[in-house]
DNA sequence: CCGTCGATTTAGATCGATCTAAAAGCTTTT
DNA sequence: AAAAGCTTTTAGATCGATCTAAATCGACGG
């Protein structure tokens, strides 16, 4: 008899109605927090619920109510540093909203997003917060669209016709650029890396624009390693050019870290002989010496408004589509100075 | 007629199992990839699964199978990359076991993570991987283990009676310390920060330990700001001693970070001038200028650890627990020279 | 004293899979 | 041909909440 009990101890709302006197409807009801409930009522379920430890069941509750508390959340990768500050940001407002993150790394590999994206399918979470995968087809949202998955789009964009939230790098592009050129910079470089992406080309897009507009050659884009140890050893790169360039804007602040190291190895100083921007500003542009100038991205707050207009759309499944692109900000510091020629 | 029928359209296992010519019973069979059911009804199911496009229902299954094919996760803070890593290396494996990670942030506030857990166990996690948040009481686990949740502690532990992964931080110290003495260095500090948890203390008795062993004063402890912004200028305290250290071990890179801006700031040379060793090996460690010497603890491995002893409870609750603590790596690189006094 | 109305409460069906225990089809043994 | 022993399939109950539609209860106007 008490050991055979052991596993079917668990306390349901039924329990909780007896002791209460009330039926399992009203106990519902409480739990919900519904405003059609007495005082008196919802006073006794509530002592009835304390009293025998009842925990919600989640489980339950969202077969009938098709609604899970859960959102996804796709990254290319959790290791980069960026990615962990986005994610920091929608699971503070995920987690506001009394819902749950579920997190997966698609390895900015198409197939196991395809994999990743069914899984979260088949758990029922209420929404999706995607940043796309490199060489992701249009095809593949429309396809989410039609299993009627919330999805808001982070960082890349596939599709015009979902939300989005991300930065305006070409802006952060252009600041970069004018402010090299205000201090007399003529030749720069651009170095870049990792897949191709909308935010790739936005950047890239970025950089062409603003150099063409000063008048300025806007050809000087150098491809460096994806993997930062090995970045440095490709800073020969920028001596390699027909014509040599004083100033060089990084496509991210991995790379300005990689460069950083690559042109103190050579003897030169940077924000003296030589400038260089950086961009996303992550924590440790600060502490670098000489403190890295960059380009802020703010991913945090990034992710927070990924979530809003993931709730959002939540709340209101037919609202127009929107774009959220957050403006970026030049954190000037050391690592840039007037040009040598 | 048309309109009415929108959201009822779900293809559930009834469609699948009457396209099929079988029973409900047998295409949940089928689809749980049971040796029972036979090939040729396997082959009909499968096919009507495609046909339809039939989505698993966890949600569902969850309730009567009593187990979710979802794992918890606490972090104290997902910003640091150093817990970006973890949770690379937690989501890799728990994937790889067909079950997801859900995430959260206890902001190493105990309050917070009481509410996180409590949330865990209303969404029905099947285990939970927890970095308990610092002045975590052992009896918080001992509730989560009346609760019958499957918990195991990682990086930092609270109780010898639950499962934990992390590293062997203490002999971590006493190869910086060793390493150090053999440059002939005698007079070291140790710059501590943040909260303090077991990981902590052990950093710090290893430290003292290892110092004490070679007969070295082993009280230089010196606490510096939390934020990398301050760091650097903390600096100071490294000359303020009755005793003028010639290098200093930090207790992550994250400080040895700061201090090596610091250091530079004094227009000191790292490496000659005075020497500084981290602890943990991130990414950046190797593109810092001066490369950093620092004490690898291999995160990802470390949440991968974590990932396997929660599948390894899960197959069997009743097993003993287990503490799986890694050793530790010192990565030599430039951030050390001779003792110069 | 009855009918109506607003505020509460409830019975019972329901969501979509899994589990249990037994049935149905086979082949092989007696 | 019946019994026994497999393998394969199935009916029906079940998990624990929510939803729907209706019942109950006072109060109040006529």
């Amino acid at each position: 008899m008490l050991s055979a009990d052991r596993k079917k101890n668990r306390v349901t709302l039924l329990d909780v109605a007896r002791r209460a006197n009330v039926s399992r409807a009203t106990a519902s009801l409480v739990i919900r927090k519904s405003p059609l409930v007495g005082a008196e009522t919802r006073q006794r379920v509530e002592e009835a619920i304390q009293a025998l430890g009842y925990v919600y069941n989640m489980g339950a509750a969202r077969m009938r109510a098709e609604r899970s508390r859960t959102v996804g959340v796709v990254v290319p990768n959790l290791t980069n540093p960026f990615f962990g500050e986005l994610l920091s940001g929608i699971e503070a407002l995920i987690d506001s909203a009394g819902m749950v993150v579920i997190v997966a790394n698609s390895g900015d590999l198409v197939e196991r997003q395809d994999l990743v994206m069914r899984r979260m399918r088949e758990h029922g979470v209420d929404g999706v917060i995607l940043c796309p995968a490199a060489d992701t087809e249009p095809a593949f949202l429309d396809r989410i669209a039609e299993w009627e998955l919330p999805l808001v789009q982070t960082l890349r964009h596939i599709s015009e016709e979902i939300d989005y939230a991300g930065a305006d790098y070409a802006a952060g592009m252009r600041q970069a650029v004018d402010y090299l050129a205000s201090l007399d910079h003529e030749t720069i470089a651009f170095a870049v890396h990792g897949p191709m992406h909308s935010a790739y080309h936005e950047r890239i897009e970025g950089f062409r624009d603003a150099m063409r507009s000063l008048g300025l050659n806007a050809n000087m884009i150098l491809r460096v390693p994806d993997q930062l140890a090995q970045i440095a050893d490709a800073t020969h790169l920028l001596f390699e050019q027909t014509e040599q360039p004083t100033a060089v804007i990084c496509f991210n602040d991995v790379i300005a870290l990689g460069l950083s190291g690559g042109l103190y190895d050579r003897g030169l100083q940077v924000g003296r002989n030589f400038s260089l921007i950086g961009f996303d500003d992550v924590t440790d542009a600060e502490a670098l010496r000489p403190r890295l100038t960059s380009v802020s991205t703010a991913p945090v707050a990034i992710g927070e408004t990924a979530a809003q207009l993931l709730l959002d759309r939540l709340a209101d499944p037919a609202r127009p589509p929107r774009r959220v692109v957050q403006e970026t900000q030049l954190r000037v510091r050391q690592s840039c100075g007037p040009a040598t020629v």
